[in-house]
RNA sequence: UGAGAAGGCCGAACGGUCGCCCGGUACAAAAUGUGCCGGGAGGAAAGUCCGAGCUCCGUAGGGCAGGACGCCGGGUAACGCCCGGUGGAGGCGACUCUAAGGAAAGUGCAACAGAGAUAUACCGCCUGAUGUAUGUCAGGCAAGGGUGGAAAGGUGAGGUAAGAGCUCACCAGAGCCUUGGCGACUUGGCUGCUAUGUAAACCCCGUCCGGUGCAAGAUUGAUAGUGGGCAUGAUGCGGCUGCCCGCCGCGCCCCAUGUAAUCGCUGGAGCCUAUAGGCAACUAUAGGCGUAGAUAGAUGACCGUUUUCGACAGAACUCGGCUUACAGGCCUGUCUCAAAAC
RNA sequence: GGAGAAGUACCCAAGUUUGGCUGAAGGGGCUCCCCUGCUAAGGGAGUAGGCCGGGGUAACCGGCGCGAGGGUUCAAAUCCCUCCUUCUCCG
């Protein structure tokens, strides 16, 4: 189910980097394109600078699962990167999930 | 009781709701989806510092060059690792640390200082001549001064013109004999009187080493793309020229590069227990166990209980070590020192 | 995941081969002067180099400093070991 939605190859998420747009807060950066066909794929992109791996991989999960908990109310025609900030590591999980819904919202893709 | 020393172990647990990766199975099956069952990170998974397996390339065999290691004996698939010992250094001690072969095979280097740096005579000391301004000349000496990291064994006594292993005692070193030991080494004795340091400088001696790292490599499909080459193979087409030889161009071909999937991918010098051998590392035998395999890369969110909310940190082909990071806690009828009591 | 390379003053750096008057060349920089109506560019002259301590707080003197910590050596930016950081290459 979740491997459908991911971004898998590097060149996928150069694609994204070159014609994207972006949002951010001092969460995320959110980089996303609309595209015509319905299929919705994310990526998650954590800096070595954020941590050891067991930092980075923690972080990623976490936003994996604020995302994909309101995964219903995204548009489905869009290729989505978010790229965490310093500031993530301290952050409870309602923080996260409040400010990937704003961003969401801020990039139009949110509906309802 | 206080202060230490040594060795070993653990490194949050349990329950509930939703969710992730792999395998098996049932149902529907084109892709895949759903249900059930089972499994799912570490003591360092880390650094990539050594040693192997495995891979492809190279290779008759041997040598040179280059690199690594270096007290002795043993263990191991192997090692730069481990165990036991020897010498040296530190500690009152338990004990710890130790790149520890050769400087008497040869070469290089040792700045500055100092008279002199592997050899010497500046200040000196002594004797003789000359001479009386206590200097000059010739010879002897290396004890004392000064410089330096280092100045031709050290300390004391005898000896002497002054001195010197010149002689003697003790200590240190070298050679020979000898006691014990497989050996490093050690016990005792004799001889002679000395030989600066540096080999983490070149080097000598002994032992070992081909390169490459799973992004290795293999298979299947797709594209028959882009760049280069006509050296080789094959002689298909065109040209010089009507034919043969020859030459040139294109294509087959050869080389490089580019895309996807599958395999490699986990059962291995494996782990646990018992017995036997060994001081030990370890080995042998018997029985038992089945223990991640991802590919943008799998452990989270919320809640409850355990009084304390908890370190360093995430497998990426696989093993054996080393090194580095680390909250807190536990174990040993272990050992040492100090004080007190018996 | 694997294979390498580098780290020297505020910046760019030479020196590491063959250890020694090298706190460390040189350039940028900074200060002053010339040129110009003024500036930039250009030309000329000069200058301190970091930290700690002592000094009339000036000249000057001593110690430590070449990514960090150990070791070899009389002596280390240079030789050896461990660690840290940055960069490059391999599909």
């Amino acid at each position: 189910m979740r491997r459908e939605y991911s971004l898998r190859r590097n060149k996928e998420f150069r694609y994204v980097y070159k014609r994207g747009k972006s949002v951010s807060d001092r969460n995320f950066t959110l980089i996303y394109v609309k595209t015509k066909t319905p299929h919705l794929k994310v990526g998650f992109s954590v800096s070595k600078k954020l941590g050891n791996s067991v930092e980075r991989n923690r972080i990623k999960r976490r936003v994996k699962e604020a995302f994909f908990s309101m995964l219903d109310g995204v548009s489905k025609k869009c290729l989505l990167v978010f790229v965490p900030k310093e500031h993530v590591k301290e952050a409870a999980f309602e923080e996260i999930l409040l400010s990937v819904s704003r961003l969401l919202r801020q990039a139009g893709l949110l509906e309802n």
